[in-house]
DNA sequence: CTGTTAGCGCTTTCAC
DNA sequence: GTGAAAGCGCTAACAG
């Protein structure tokens, strides 16, 4: 069913049934006849056909390492809140944690192409910075600092930092860190300097042998955690950097060490780990904010034409 | 940058271009030339353009209720594999639980066009089946089962009706259910009815004190098993139609009644709730299967241009 | 092998 | 107000 075919069951032209569609001059007994053919037809402009012409695809492209996540979930409800309101759509593709699909999918939304691209970020790599450079749509990451296009991020090292000193302060026992990846600069490089710095400021040391490394997922926080107290049985607190590895640390206490009464912290202020255990110590960032502001910043730029690069640092509150 | 400029750039046609791009018959230097000057100008066709040409989005249109969830993000990775391996893209929308929004979203595909819908269904409503019978885009609906299209969905009464049947045997308190809307035929109706038949097979009754319904959300669990625990103190045993909802009611019980051991059974094998919790008793569902198997039969109907209406009732697993 | 050409379905001048 | 006509960027015959 084309335009064509409707003008033609309505006896007028395509540009009437067009302006029809898009709230042009057409006069009431032909809006009438338009309207009784469309109803009796069932029939949909192509939103392609649309888009190649008039070069507006009211499409913005989201990128996210993973969709099983709070946080995530709450960035790309932010996002959605704003691009509805505002009448775009959104396409969203998910990396699984691979920052080369992250390349991937922003060639494919360049070429669709969106009219933006919002990049929840991992890790930025020498490539990523080239990409973002080049790209011919706006774009703008969230989560993570960079100087190629416009940003929105947490303050990952300020909320490393304080939360380290209160557990510094408060508590006397040994303290271990899991972290993740550093080429992730702020989940991975930021929380984890934020940690040892909070400490020291307390007068207080990271061990080395008190330090891990984990994945994104809870599997990887409970294979951490065993190696961990397997070697240093005597560890009191375990500081995380995202609460789904503090959930996997909690599930390894359990398991290895149910009697010995271990601390463990977080990131992310995750709701159901909150119900489930009673509320660990952790970080709440405001994700939904930054994918409001984020999209906003997008659609902005989009609209306008203007790509002034904007960085946005939001703070935290640790619970 | 489009085709003509490039052809005029490497002067050759455009067609030779289009050629290029879609492996056809090019004269080495040509293909030498045209390579060159599309890695110059960083060219990418315009995926619009060709959809509207060739007719194959390659694309299709994903419909959930929520994103922050565990079964949901089974359901798409799954789909996602699927989709990636054929080399089609996924446009997700995400109706925040709101069935109107799902009609909304299959209006908006079918005029995209898509190739293809999945709906991962909550509650299908005389306006969905209407919808889904007059689509013009083959669909498939995941977790419901329907007449109108092909669907896959899981034994939703034959698990509840099981595991009732085994707590009913193993243990003696009294027992309550929290459920969800009756209009959710599978999360809803089925589960409840499954459950209040399976107690009825070892001969004891879900009195109808016992009997709550939740919305999908924890906050709402804890809400109901908060009012449940105030008129009926001695509740044994709280059976929930899903996790999540478990994880709320988890968390009423340490609240309320953190002196009593209350069980606690849910629904989907929730791998975060199970770390925590050390695991509950709750019911596996085979979700990344649905979805691989959900994306098979649409694009091989797509591909095909058949549209032979399939029926896949996935079976389960007692944890 | 290669270029010319005719559209895909829609919007948008531009005359009438 | 309205219709004819010219494309948007691309592909697919069709002749060479």
């Amino acid at each position: 069913m084309t335009i064509k075919e409707i003008a033609k069951l309505a006896q007028v032209s395509s540009a009437a049934v067009s302006r029809y569609m898009n709230g042009g001059y057409v006069s009431e007994e032909k809006k009438e006849r338009i309207r009784a053919v469309i109803e009796e037809t069932g029939y949909r402009p192509s939103v392609q056909a649309r888009t190649l012409r008039t070069k507006r695809a009211c499409l913005v492209g989201v990128i996210v390492p993973k969709i099983n996540s709070e946080s995530i979930s709450r960035i790309t409800e932010g996002i959605g809140q704003v691009l509805s309101e505002r009448a775009y759509q959104m396409l969203l593709t998910i990396t699984d944690n691979d920052p080369s699909k992250e390349l991937e999918y922003m060639d494919l939304f360049e070429s669709y192409p969106v009219d933006g691209i919002i990049l929840v970020g991992t890790v930025l790599s020498g490539a990523h910075k080239e990409k973002l450079k080049k790209c011919r749509v706006p774009i703008v990451v969230i989560g993570q600092q960079t100087n190629e296009v416009s940003c929105i991020y947490h303050d990952d090292y300020g909320a490393a930092k304080e939360l380290a000193e209160q557990i510094g302060k408060e508590m006397s026992g040994r303290i271990a860190y899991i972290g993740v990846t550093r080429a992730d600069k702020a989940a991975g490089a930021a929380r984890e300097d934020g940690f040892r710095d909070g400490l020291r400021a307390v007068g207080r040391e990271l061990e080395e042998g008190c330090l891990r490394r984990a994945s994104f997922t809870m599997e990887s926080g409970y294979e951490q955690a065993c190696d961990l107290l397997r070697l240093e049985s005597d560890i009191d607190i375990i500081s995380c950097a995202t609460d789904t590895i503090a959930a996997g640390v909690i599930e390894a206490i359990a398991q290895l060490s149910p009697q010995r009464s271990i601390q463990v912290t977080g990131f992310g202020d995750n709701q159901f780990l909150k119900a489930v255990t009673g509320g660990i110590r952790t970080v709440h960032f405001g994700y939904q904010t930054s994918g409001v502001k984020g999209a906003r910043l997008l659609l902005d730029m989009v609209e306008s034409g203007k790509t002034l690069t904007t960085e946005i640092k939001l703070g935290y509150e640790l619970l």
